[in-house]
DNA sequence: TATTTTTCGTTAGAGGATATAACAAGAGCA
DNA sequence: TGCTCTTGTTATATCCTCTAACGAAAAATA
Protein backbone atom coordinates (compact mmCIF):
# COMPACT_ATOMS: atom_id res chain seq x y z
CA UNK A 1 0.00 0.00 0.00
CA UNK A 2 2.54 2.79 0.46
CA UNK A 3 3.72 3.10 -2.60
CA UNK A 4 7.39 4.28 -2.79
CA UNK A 5 6.96 7.35 -4.85
CA UNK A 6 10.71 7.38 -6.15
CA UNK A 7 11.00 7.13 -9.47
CA UNK A 8 7.89 6.35 -11.59
CA UNK A 9 8.79 3.42 -13.93
CA UNK A 10 9.65 4.59 -17.31
CA UNK A 11 8.69 1.45 -19.66
CA UNK A 12 5.34 -0.31 -19.90
CA UNK A 13 6.84 -3.75 -18.74
CA UNK A 14 8.12 -2.21 -15.75
CA UNK A 15 4.91 -0.43 -14.77
CA UNK A 16 2.92 -3.95 -15.46
CA UNK A 17 5.04 -5.58 -13.55
CA UNK A 18 5.46 -3.44 -10.50
CA UNK A 19 1.82 -3.86 -10.26
CA UNK A 20 1.55 -6.92 -10.11
CA UNK A 21 3.65 -6.80 -7.29
CA UNK A 22 1.54 -4.46 -5.89
CA UNK A 23 -1.46 -6.89 -6.17
CA UNK A 24 0.56 -9.88 -4.71
CA UNK A 25 1.48 -7.68 -1.39
CA UNK A 26 -1.54 -6.71 -0.92
CA UNK A 27 -3.31 -10.20 -1.17
CA UNK A 28 -0.26 -11.45 0.87
CA UNK A 29 -1.35 -9.00 3.44
CA UNK A 30 -5.43 -10.38 3.60
CA UNK A 31 -3.78 -13.75 4.00
CA UNK A 32 -1.54 -12.78 6.79
CA UNK A 33 -4.48 -11.16 8.37
CA UNK A 34 -6.53 -14.64 8.28
CA UNK A 35 -3.86 -17.50 9.06
CA UNK A 36 -0.51 -15.52 10.29
CA UNK A 37 2.72 -15.98 8.64
CA UNK A 38 3.11 -19.28 8.43
CA UNK A 39 0.23 -19.97 6.77
CA UNK A 40 1.40 -17.18 3.98
CA UNK A 41 0.87 -19.22 0.74
CA UNK A 42 2.36 -18.35 -2.20
CA UNK A 43 0.32 -21.12 -4.32
CA UNK A 44 -2.87 -19.60 -2.67
CA UNK A 45 -1.90 -16.45 -3.46
CA UNK A 46 -1.88 -17.42 -6.73
CA UNK A 47 -5.47 -18.71 -6.65
CA UNK A 48 -6.71 -16.04 -5.54
CA UNK A 49 -5.77 -13.80 -7.91
CA UNK A 50 -6.71 -16.10 -11.06
CA UNK A 51 -3.15 -17.56 -11.72
CA UNK A 52 -1.21 -20.24 -10.75
CA UNK A 53 0.77 -21.00 -8.24
CA UNK A 54 5.00 -20.70 -10.08
CA UNK A 55 4.01 -17.49 -12.22
CA UNK A 56 4.16 -15.78 -9.27
CA UNK A 57 8.08 -16.32 -8.83
CA UNK A 58 8.55 -14.26 -11.60
CA UNK A 59 7.62 -11.66 -9.63
CA UNK A 60 9.07 -12.63 -6.04
CA UNK A 61 12.10 -14.95 -5.48
CA UNK A 62 10.34 -17.11 -3.16
CA UNK A 63 8.40 -16.63 0.28
CA UNK A 64 11.12 -15.05 2.02
CA UNK A 65 11.28 -12.04 -0.34
CA UNK A 66 7.31 -11.43 -0.49
CA UNK A 67 8.18 -11.65 3.26
CA UNK A 68 10.63 -8.62 3.61
CA UNK A 69 9.08 -6.58 1.18
CA UNK A 70 5.61 -7.06 3.85
CA UNK A 71 8.14 -5.81 6.50
CA UNK A 72 9.89 -2.86 4.88
CA UNK A 73 6.05 -1.95 4.13
CA UNK A 74 5.13 -2.02 7.47
CA UNK A 75 8.00 -0.05 8.85
CA UNK A 76 7.33 2.47 6.35
CA UNK A 77 3.29 2.26 7.14
CA UNK A 78 4.17 2.51 10.96
CA UNK A 79 6.64 5.64 10.70
CA UNK A 80 4.07 7.45 8.64
CA UNK A 81 1.09 6.64 11.04
CA UNK A 82 3.32 8.25 14.31
CA UNK A 83 4.31 11.36 12.25
CA UNK A 84 0.55 12.06 11.59
CA UNK A 85 -0.28 11.01 14.90
CA UNK A 86 2.54 13.73 16.68
CA UNK A 87 1.62 16.01 13.86
CA UNK A 88 -2.19 16.13 15.05
CA UNK A 89 -1.46 16.46 18.75
CA UNK A 90 -3.91 18.31 20.42
CA UNK A 91 -2.20 21.69 21.24
CA UNK A 92 1.34 21.36 20.00
CA UNK A 93 3.75 21.33 23.42
CA UNK A 94 6.18 18.40 23.73
CA UNK A 95 4.69 16.37 26.48
CA UNK A 96 1.05 15.90 24.41
CA UNK A 97 3.20 15.59 21.32
CA UNK A 98 4.76 12.09 22.87
CA UNK A 99 1.57 11.22 24.21
CA UNK A 100 -0.21 11.47 21.22
CA UNK A 101 2.69 9.77 19.62
CA UNK A 102 2.21 6.65 22.02
CA UNK A 103 -1.30 6.29 21.47
CA UNK A 104 -0.72 6.75 17.13
CA UNK A 105 2.01 3.47 18.34
CA UNK A 106 -1.29 1.61 19.95
CA UNK A 107 -3.61 2.44 17.63
CA UNK A 108 -1.30 1.12 14.24
CA UNK A 109 -0.79 -1.95 16.40
CA UNK A 110 -4.22 -2.55 16.98
CA UNK A 111 -5.37 -1.48 13.45
CA UNK A 112 -3.28 -4.03 11.91
CA UNK A 113 -2.01 -6.28 14.62
CA UNK A 114 -0.71 -8.89 12.25
CA UNK A 115 1.83 -6.44 10.47
CA UNK A 116 2.47 -5.46 14.17
CA UNK A 117 3.83 -9.19 14.77
CA UNK A 118 5.51 -9.16 11.65
CA UNK A 119 7.41 -6.50 12.72
CA UNK A 120 8.06 -6.75 16.70
CA UNK A 121 6.95 -10.83 16.77
CA UNK A 122 9.06 -13.11 17.03
CA UNK A 123 11.28 -14.32 14.20
CA UNK A 124 9.81 -16.51 11.81
CA UNK A 125 12.33 -19.90 11.54
CA UNK A 126 14.63 -19.24 8.75
CA UNK A 127 14.71 -15.85 8.54
CA UNK A 128 16.78 -12.94 9.25
CA UNK A 129 15.19 -9.90 10.99
CA UNK A 130 18.13 -8.01 11.59
CA UNK A 131 19.34 -7.87 7.91
CA UNK A 132 20.57 -4.37 6.83
CA UNK A 133 17.72 -3.81 4.66
CA UNK A 134 14.94 -4.11 7.88
CA UNK A 135 17.49 -2.06 10.33
CA UNK A 136 17.42 0.65 7.95
CA UNK A 137 13.49 0.56 7.46
CA UNK A 138 13.34 0.66 11.05
CA UNK A 139 14.87 3.35 11.47
CA UNK A 140 12.36 6.25 10.45
CA UNK A 141 10.17 5.09 13.76
CA UNK A 142 12.68 5.59 16.08
CA UNK A 143 13.53 8.75 15.12
CA UNK A 144 10.34 10.15 15.19
CA UNK A 145 10.88 8.80 18.77
CA UNK A 146 13.88 10.04 19.59
CA UNK A 147 13.30 13.54 18.17
CA UNK A 148 9.98 13.71 20.12
CA UNK A 149 11.78 13.34 23.22
CA UNK A 150 14.81 15.62 22.93
CA UNK A 151 12.14 18.51 22.34
CA UNK A 152 10.84 17.87 25.65
CA UNK A 153 13.61 19.27 27.40
CA UNK A 154 13.57 18.21 31.26
CA UNK A 155 16.41 15.50 30.38
CA UNK A 156 16.46 12.38 32.85
CA UNK A 157 19.83 11.89 34.64
CA UNK A 158 22.61 10.33 32.80
CA UNK A 159 22.91 6.37 33.01
CA UNK A 160 24.98 5.35 35.71
CA UNK A 161 26.79 2.83 33.58
CA UNK A 162 29.42 4.52 31.33
CA UNK A 163 29.87 1.47 29.21
CA UNK A 164 26.51 1.92 28.70
CA UNK A 165 26.80 5.79 27.72
CA UNK A 166 28.81 4.84 25.46
CA UNK A 167 27.05 2.47 23.84
CA UNK A 168 24.15 4.95 23.45
CA UNK A 169 26.07 7.70 21.91
CA UNK A 170 27.90 5.58 19.34
CA UNK A 171 24.25 4.12 18.63
CA UNK A 172 22.97 7.93 18.15
CA UNK A 173 25.88 8.63 16.51
CA UNK A 174 25.78 5.69 13.41
CA UNK A 175 22.43 7.08 13.31
CA UNK A 176 23.27 10.83 12.36
CA UNK A 177 21.46 12.43 15.19
CA UNK A 178 23.67 14.07 18.03
CA UNK A 179 21.48 12.95 20.94
CA UNK A 180 22.47 12.52 25.13
CA UNK A 181 22.68 9.08 25.75
CA UNK A 182 20.36 10.08 28.33
CA UNK A 183 17.31 10.78 26.40
CA UNK A 184 18.52 7.76 23.49
CA UNK A 185 18.00 5.51 26.67
CA UNK A 186 14.67 7.16 27.86
CA UNK A 187 13.94 6.34 24.22
CA UNK A 188 14.52 2.39 24.28
CA UNK A 189 12.97 2.58 27.21
CA UNK A 190 9.47 3.91 26.39
CA UNK A 191 9.72 1.97 23.07
CA UNK A 192 9.91 -0.85 25.49
CA UNK A 193 7.29 -0.06 27.43
CA UNK A 194 5.03 0.39 24.71
CA UNK A 195 6.04 -2.57 22.87
CA UNK A 196 5.29 -4.43 26.41
CA UNK A 197 1.84 -2.99 26.81
CA UNK A 198 0.77 -3.42 23.04
CA UNK A 199 2.50 -6.64 22.50
CA UNK A 200 0.36 -8.15 25.43
CA UNK A 201 -3.10 -6.68 24.31
CA UNK A 202 -2.63 -7.67 20.84
CA UNK A 203 -1.63 -11.14 22.19
CA UNK A 204 -5.45 -11.07 23.72
CA UNK A 205 -3.94 -11.18 27.25
CA UNK A 206 -6.05 -8.11 28.80
CA UNK A 207 -8.87 -9.35 27.22
CA UNK A 208 -8.66 -12.88 28.56
CA UNK A 209 -8.18 -11.58 32.24
CA UNK A 210 -11.56 -9.57 31.72
CA UNK A 211 -9.89 -5.99 31.32
CA UNK A 212 -10.22 -3.71 28.90
CA UNK A 213 -6.94 -2.81 27.17
CA UNK A 214 -8.05 0.94 26.93
CA UNK A 215 -8.63 1.54 30.59
CA UNK A 216 -4.72 -0.68 31.13
CA UNK A 217 -3.46 1.52 28.71
CA UNK A 218 -4.64 5.06 29.70
CA UNK A 219 -2.96 3.94 33.42
CA UNK A 220 0.09 3.30 31.96
CA UNK A 221 0.20 6.67 30.00
CA UNK A 222 1.45 8.87 32.71
CA UNK A 223 3.93 7.27 33.74
CA UNK A 224 5.82 7.49 30.37
CA UNK A 225 5.81 10.89 29.72
CA UNK A 226 6.78 11.25 33.33
CA UNK B 1 10.90 -32.31 31.37
CA UNK B 2 9.42 -30.90 34.38
CA UNK B 3 7.11 -34.27 34.48
CA UNK B 4 3.98 -33.81 36.51
CA UNK B 5 4.77 -35.52 39.81
CA UNK B 6 0.92 -36.39 40.17
CA UNK B 7 -0.61 -39.93 40.51
CA UNK B 8 2.11 -41.80 38.93
CA UNK B 9 0.81 -44.49 36.29
CA UNK B 10 -0.49 -47.93 37.86
CA UNK B 11 0.46 -50.03 34.89
CA UNK B 12 3.20 -51.33 32.78
CA UNK B 13 1.13 -49.96 29.46
CA UNK B 14 0.64 -46.85 31.21
CA UNK B 15 4.15 -46.16 32.24
CA UNK B 16 5.68 -46.83 28.65
CA UNK B 17 3.09 -44.12 27.57
CA UNK B 18 4.07 -41.47 30.00
CA UNK B 19 7.55 -42.01 28.65
CA UNK B 20 7.14 -42.28 25.35
CA UNK B 21 5.67 -39.18 24.97
CA UNK B 22 8.15 -37.57 27.51
CA UNK B 23 10.23 -38.46 24.76
CA UNK B 24 8.64 -37.33 22.69
CA UNK B 25 8.39 -33.74 23.68
CA UNK B 26 12.31 -33.65 24.53
CA UNK B 27 12.60 -34.42 20.95
CA UNK B 28 9.73 -31.62 19.89
CA UNK B 29 11.72 -29.02 22.50
CA UNK B 30 15.39 -29.74 20.58
CA UNK B 31 13.36 -28.88 17.22
CA UNK B 32 11.72 -26.16 18.71
CA UNK B 33 14.91 -24.31 19.30
CA UNK B 34 16.40 -24.95 16.49
CA UNK B 35 13.38 -24.34 13.90
CA UNK B 36 10.81 -21.99 15.54
CA UNK B 37 7.13 -23.77 16.75
CA UNK B 38 6.13 -23.28 12.34
CA UNK B 39 9.57 -25.89 12.01
CA UNK B 40 8.17 -28.37 14.59
CA UNK B 41 7.50 -31.67 12.81
CA UNK B 42 6.02 -34.85 13.65
CA UNK B 43 7.66 -36.38 11.03
CA UNK B 44 11.26 -35.32 12.03
CA UNK B 45 10.15 -36.15 15.59
CA UNK B 46 9.60 -39.62 14.72
CA UNK B 47 12.58 -40.26 12.64
CA UNK B 48 14.72 -39.27 15.26
CA UNK B 49 13.64 -40.98 17.83
CA UNK B 50 13.87 -43.88 15.22
CA UNK B 51 10.45 -44.09 14.66
CA UNK B 52 8.03 -43.85 11.30
CA UNK B 53 5.95 -40.73 11.29
CA UNK B 54 2.36 -41.82 12.01
CA UNK B 55 3.58 -44.10 14.86
CA UNK B 56 3.20 -40.65 17.21
CA UNK B 57 -0.28 -40.16 16.20
CA UNK B 58 -0.80 -42.75 18.90
CA UNK B 59 0.32 -40.83 21.42
CA UNK B 60 -0.74 -37.20 20.62
CA UNK B 61 -3.79 -35.72 18.57
CA UNK B 62 -1.97 -34.47 16.48
CA UNK B 63 0.53 -31.29 16.16
CA UNK B 64 -1.42 -28.74 18.21
CA UNK B 65 -1.98 -31.63 21.04
CA UNK B 66 1.65 -31.74 21.15
CA UNK B 67 2.20 -27.69 21.08
CA UNK B 68 -0.51 -27.46 24.17
CA UNK B 69 1.64 -29.79 25.95
CA UNK B 70 4.88 -27.63 25.40
CA UNK B 71 3.02 -24.62 26.70
CA UNK B 72 1.70 -25.78 30.10
CA UNK B 73 5.16 -27.42 30.71
CA UNK B 74 6.55 -24.12 30.02
CA UNK B 75 4.22 -22.15 31.87
CA UNK B 76 4.79 -24.42 34.64
CA UNK B 77 8.67 -24.45 34.48
CA UNK B 78 8.51 -20.53 34.42
CA UNK B 79 6.79 -19.96 37.67
CA UNK B 80 9.12 -22.95 39.11
CA UNK B 81 11.95 -20.78 37.97
CA UNK B 82 9.92 -17.65 39.62
CA UNK B 83 9.90 -19.13 43.01
CA UNK B 84 13.30 -20.50 43.10
CA UNK B 85 14.54 -16.58 42.20
CA UNK B 86 12.07 -15.17 44.99
CA UNK B 87 12.99 -17.73 47.75
CA UNK B 88 16.70 -17.03 46.63
CA UNK B 89 16.98 -13.23 47.14
CA UNK B 90 19.85 -12.16 49.07
CA UNK B 91 18.13 -10.97 51.69
CA UNK B 92 14.27 -11.07 52.20
CA UNK B 93 13.59 -7.68 51.89
CA UNK B 94 10.35 -7.66 49.98
CA UNK B 95 12.18 -5.05 47.50
CA UNK B 96 14.81 -7.22 47.46
CA UNK B 97 12.71 -10.04 46.80
CA UNK B 98 11.06 -8.19 43.45
CA UNK B 99 13.93 -7.40 42.02
CA UNK B 100 15.37 -10.80 42.37
CA UNK B 101 12.01 -12.51 40.58
CA UNK B 102 12.41 -9.17 38.01
CA UNK B 103 16.22 -11.08 36.78
CA UNK B 104 14.44 -14.19 37.20
CA UNK B 105 11.86 -13.82 34.34
CA UNK B 106 14.45 -12.35 32.33
CA UNK B 107 16.60 -15.17 33.50
CA UNK B 108 14.43 -17.86 32.30
CA UNK B 109 13.49 -16.05 29.27
CA UNK B 110 17.02 -15.82 28.27
CA UNK B 111 18.23 -19.52 28.84
CA UNK B 112 15.39 -20.84 26.94
CA UNK B 113 14.33 -17.79 24.43
CA UNK B 114 11.95 -20.15 22.35
CA UNK B 115 9.58 -21.44 25.49
CA UNK B 116 9.12 -17.73 26.42
CA UNK B 117 8.25 -17.14 22.60
CA UNK B 118 5.69 -20.09 22.75
CA UNK B 119 4.20 -18.77 26.07
CA UNK B 120 4.23 -14.83 25.59
CA UNK B 121 5.13 -14.60 21.19
CA UNK B 122 2.57 -14.27 18.88
CA UNK B 123 -0.62 -16.66 18.76
CA UNK B 124 0.09 -19.88 15.96
CA UNK B 125 -1.74 -19.81 12.80
CA UNK B 126 -5.36 -21.71 13.72
CA UNK B 127 -4.02 -22.22 17.59
CA UNK B 128 -6.24 -20.59 20.41
CA UNK B 129 -3.36 -19.27 23.01
CA UNK B 130 -6.32 -18.29 25.78
CA UNK B 131 -7.90 -21.83 25.71
CA UNK B 132 -8.88 -22.80 29.69
CA UNK B 133 -6.45 -25.30 30.07
CA UNK B 134 -3.66 -22.97 29.39
CA UNK B 135 -5.08 -19.78 30.91
CA UNK B 136 -5.32 -22.20 34.08
CA UNK B 137 -1.51 -22.77 33.72
CA UNK B 138 -0.15 -19.89 33.26
CA UNK B 139 -1.50 -18.75 36.88
CA UNK B 140 0.92 -19.33 38.88
CA UNK B 141 3.61 -17.58 37.50
CA UNK B 142 1.15 -14.67 37.98
CA UNK B 143 0.13 -15.47 41.25
CA UNK B 144 3.76 -15.64 42.69
CA UNK B 145 4.40 -11.84 41.16
CA UNK B 146 1.14 -10.73 42.86
CA UNK B 147 2.30 -12.05 46.28
CA UNK B 148 5.59 -10.29 46.00
CA UNK B 149 3.60 -7.36 45.19
CA UNK B 150 1.72 -7.34 48.16
CA UNK B 151 4.23 -8.03 50.46
CA UNK B 152 5.76 -4.80 49.20
CA UNK B 153 3.87 -2.73 51.41
CA UNK B 154 3.74 0.69 50.28
CA UNK B 155 0.87 0.72 48.36
CA UNK B 156 0.53 2.71 44.78
CA UNK B 157 -2.42 5.05 44.15
CA UNK B 158 -5.92 3.42 43.19
CA UNK B 159 -6.35 3.78 39.25
CA UNK B 160 -8.32 6.78 38.62
CA UNK B 161 -10.69 4.79 36.51
CA UNK B 162 -13.47 3.34 37.98
CA UNK B 163 -14.40 0.62 35.40
CA UNK B 164 -10.84 -0.19 35.98
CA UNK B 165 -10.62 -0.55 39.51
CA UNK B 166 -14.32 -2.83 39.08
CA UNK B 167 -12.14 -5.11 36.72
CA UNK B 168 -9.44 -5.53 38.31
CA UNK B 169 -11.10 -6.63 41.47
CA UNK B 170 -13.18 -9.21 39.71
CA UNK B 171 -9.97 -10.62 38.06
CA UNK B 172 -8.53 -10.59 41.46
CA UNK B 173 -11.30 -12.41 43.06
CA UNK B 174 -11.96 -15.10 39.95
CA UNK B 175 -8.37 -16.25 40.88
CA UNK B 176 -8.99 -16.62 45.23
CA UNK B 177 -7.08 -14.40 46.27
CA UNK B 178 -8.17 -10.90 47.82
CA UNK B 179 -5.77 -8.00 46.78
CA UNK B 180 -5.91 -4.45 46.52
CA UNK B 181 -6.59 -3.29 42.85
CA UNK B 182 -3.88 -0.97 42.98
CA UNK B 183 -1.37 -3.66 43.59
CA UNK B 184 -3.35 -5.58 40.39
CA UNK B 185 -2.76 -2.75 38.26
CA UNK B 186 0.94 -2.69 39.32
CA UNK B 187 1.28 -6.10 39.05
CA UNK B 188 -0.07 -6.04 35.28
CA UNK B 189 2.15 -2.66 34.79
CA UNK B 190 5.33 -4.43 35.75
CA UNK B 191 4.98 -7.72 33.87
CA UNK B 192 4.37 -5.70 30.72
CA UNK B 193 7.07 -3.61 31.51
CA UNK B 194 9.23 -6.88 31.86
CA UNK B 195 8.05 -8.40 28.95
CA UNK B 196 8.69 -5.38 26.96
CA UNK B 197 12.19 -5.22 27.64
CA UNK B 198 12.66 -9.43 27.68
CA UNK B 199 10.61 -9.73 23.92
CA UNK B 200 12.68 -7.00 22.62
CA UNK B 201 15.75 -8.51 23.87
CA UNK B 202 15.02 -11.65 22.50
CA UNK B 203 14.14 -10.40 19.40
CA UNK B 204 17.67 -9.71 19.19
CA UNK B 205 16.72 -6.07 18.80
CA UNK B 206 19.12 -4.45 21.52
CA UNK B 207 21.74 -6.33 19.94
CA UNK B 208 21.63 -5.15 16.45
CA UNK B 209 21.70 -1.22 18.35
CA UNK B 210 25.13 -1.99 19.49
CA UNK B 211 23.83 -2.07 23.24
CA UNK B 212 24.38 -4.58 26.04
CA UNK B 213 21.34 -5.80 26.74
CA UNK B 214 22.66 -6.84 30.95
CA UNK B 215 23.39 -2.87 30.49
CA UNK B 216 19.80 -1.58 29.12
CA UNK B 217 18.35 -4.30 31.47
CA UNK B 218 19.91 -2.96 34.47
CA UNK B 219 19.42 0.27 34.00
CA UNK B 220 15.38 -0.28 33.75
CA UNK B 221 15.57 -2.02 36.72
CA UNK B 222 15.20 0.67 39.71
CA UNK B 223 11.82 2.11 37.87
CA UNK B 224 10.38 -1.53 38.34
CA UNK B 225 10.52 -1.07 41.99
CA UNK B 226 9.82 2.38 42.27
C1' DT C 1 6.71 -4.73 -41.80
C1' DA C 2 9.16 -8.96 -40.53
C1' DT C 3 12.22 -11.17 -37.49
C1' DT C 4 14.56 -11.90 -33.31
C1' DT C 5 14.78 -11.65 -28.38
C1' DT C 6 12.82 -11.23 -23.91
C1' DT C 7 9.36 -12.05 -20.73
C1' DC C 8 5.47 -14.50 -19.02
C1' DG C 9 2.40 -18.17 -17.64
C1' DT C 10 1.56 -22.85 -18.02
C1' DT C 11 2.06 -27.70 -16.68
C1' DA C 12 5.08 -31.53 -14.62
C1' DG C 13 7.66 -33.02 -10.95
C1' DA C 14 10.94 -33.42 -6.81
C1' DG C 15 10.84 -33.31 -1.97
C1' DG C 16 8.54 -32.52 2.36
C1' DA C 17 4.67 -31.68 5.61
C1' DT C 18 0.14 -33.29 8.30
C1' DA C 19 -2.93 -36.61 8.95
C1' DT C 20 -5.99 -40.92 7.98
C1' DA C 21 -6.74 -45.79 6.80
C1' DA C 22 -5.83 -50.49 6.63
C1' DC C 23 -2.94 -54.06 8.03
C1' DA C 24 0.67 -56.93 10.57
C1' DA C 25 2.92 -58.02 14.72
C1' DG C 26 3.34 -57.83 19.48
C1' DA C 27 2.00 -57.56 24.80
C1' DG C 28 -1.04 -58.80 28.38
C1' DC C 29 -4.51 -61.78 30.32
C1' DA C 30 -8.03 -65.57 30.78
C1' DT D 1 -3.21 -71.92 24.49
C1' DG D 2 -6.18 -68.46 22.37
C1' DC D 3 -8.41 -63.70 22.50
C1' DT D 4 -8.17 -58.82 22.71
C1' DC D 5 -6.26 -54.50 22.80
C1' DT D 6 -2.25 -51.71 21.58
C1' DT D 7 1.35 -50.47 18.81
C1' DG D 8 4.08 -49.59 14.62
C1' DT D 9 4.15 -50.28 9.79
C1' DT D 10 3.27 -48.93 5.04
C1' DA D 11 0.10 -46.64 1.52
C1' DT D 12 -2.46 -42.74 0.39
C1' DA D 13 -4.77 -38.06 0.01
C1' DT D 14 -3.83 -33.40 0.15
C1' DC D 15 -1.32 -29.60 1.03
C1' DC D 16 3.01 -26.75 0.61
C1' DT D 17 7.58 -24.52 -1.82
C1' DC D 18 10.28 -24.25 -5.48
C1' DT D 19 12.76 -25.82 -10.14
C1' DA D 20 12.55 -27.18 -14.91
C1' DA D 21 11.03 -27.28 -19.49
C1' DC D 22 7.90 -25.72 -22.75
C1' DG D 23 4.56 -22.70 -25.48
C1' DA D 24 2.70 -18.18 -26.26
C1' DA D 25 2.61 -13.41 -26.19
C1' DA D 26 4.72 -9.03 -26.22
C1' DA D 27 8.58 -5.79 -27.09
C1' DA D 28 12.66 -4.55 -29.49
C1' DT D 29 15.23 -4.54 -33.56
C1' DA D 30 16.38 -4.71 -38.37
Amino acid sequence: MPATPASEPSTMRERYRAQVRAEVKQVALRQLAESGPAGLSVSAIGKQLGVSGPALYRYFAGRDELLTELVIDAYNDLADALSAAISHAPGQEPPARLEAMARGYRSWALAEPHRYRLLFGPPLPGYDAHAERLVAASQAAMNLLIGTLRELGNRPPAPSSPPLTSQLTAWARAHAFDVDPAIALRAILIWSRLHGLVSLEIAGNFASMGLDPDEVFEAQLPALTA
